[in-house]
DNA sequence: ATAATTGGCAACTCAACGGTTGCGCTTTAT
DNA sequence: ATAAAGCGCAACCGTTGAGTTGCCAATTAT
C-alpha cells in the first residue's frame, strides 16, 4: 500500500482537526473520560447544536464514539483514527528528512 | 503555552491535510524537489487553476513555498509547519494513552 | 404531577470551498 | 517574428460547512 492510499483515509480525520473547535473538543476528551453535550458546551462560544453537530462530525471520522445514558449522550474519544493519522505524518516527515539530507549532500537539480 | 494554544497553530495545516487533492500534492513534493504548477498537475483530474488553488491553499498554511523561476514557478516543501502539527498528534495521543491507563487500573468515574 | 434538563430533528441563512472558464501577460521555443 | 508554454487574475457556479432557531420527545428533579 503506498503512502497516498494509506492516507486518504486519514484525510476525514485530518479534516476534522481542520477546525478550531473541533481541535477544543478533541483536547477536553483527551483524558479518556466520557462528557455529556452539555458539558462539552460548556465554555465554547456557540449553542448546544452546533456543538452537537461538531461531535457528529469527529463521530463520522471514528475519532470519537457515544452511547446514550439516560438522558444524556456520553462522547469518549477513539484513540485508533488520530494514531493512524499521526503515523502517517510520522512516516512523511521521515521520507522528507532523508530526502533533504540526500539533497544536501549531493546537489541534483 | 497549554496543548490547546499549540493546537490552533495546526488548524489550517490539519485542514490543508483534510483533502485527498492536497495529501496527493504533499506527497508528490515529499521528496524535497521543486516542481512547477504543470508537473503538479499532471495526472490529477482537475484543471491547472484548480491545482493552483490548492498549492495557495497549502502555500497559507506554510506547508508549501514557491520561486517564480522564469515563466515557471517551482514549489518545495516547507517541513516545519507539518513536522509542528504530527508533535500535535503524538503528545495528545501520548497524553490519553497514559490517561486511558489510569483508568484501567483505579475505575475512576 | 409538574417543571427543568438533555438532546434529537428539521429548516434556514450566510460564508467558504472546490472547481470551472476566459483573458491577458511574460517567458521560452521555433 | 511568431507561436506556444506557463502562469496569474477575476468572475462565476454548485455544494458543503458552520451556525442559528424552533419545536418536540424523553428523562430526571422537585
Amino acid at each position: 500500500m503506498s503512502k497516498v492510499s494509506a492516507a486518504i483515509g486519514s484525510a476525514p480525520v485530518f479534516a476534522a482537526l481542520g477546525d478550531i473547535t473541533r481541535l477544543e473538543l478533541v483536547s477536553r476528551l483527551s483524558d479518556g473520560k466520557h462528557y455529556s453535550i452539555v458539558q462539552l458546551a460548556d465554555g465554547l462560544n456557540l449553542t448546544r447544536q452546533g456543538v452537537t453537530k461538531h461531535l457528529h462530525v469527529l463521530k463520522q471520522a471514528g475519532m470519537v464514539s457515544c452511547k446514550r445514558i439516560g438522558r444524556e449522550s456520553r462522547f469518549t474519544i477513539s484513540p485508533d483514527p488520530i494514531a493512524k493519522a499521526r503515523d502517517y505524518l510520522t512516516r512523511a516527515s521521515a521520507q522528507w528528512d532523508e530526502a533533504i539530507e540526500r539533497l544536501k549532500t549531493s546537489v541534483e537539480e
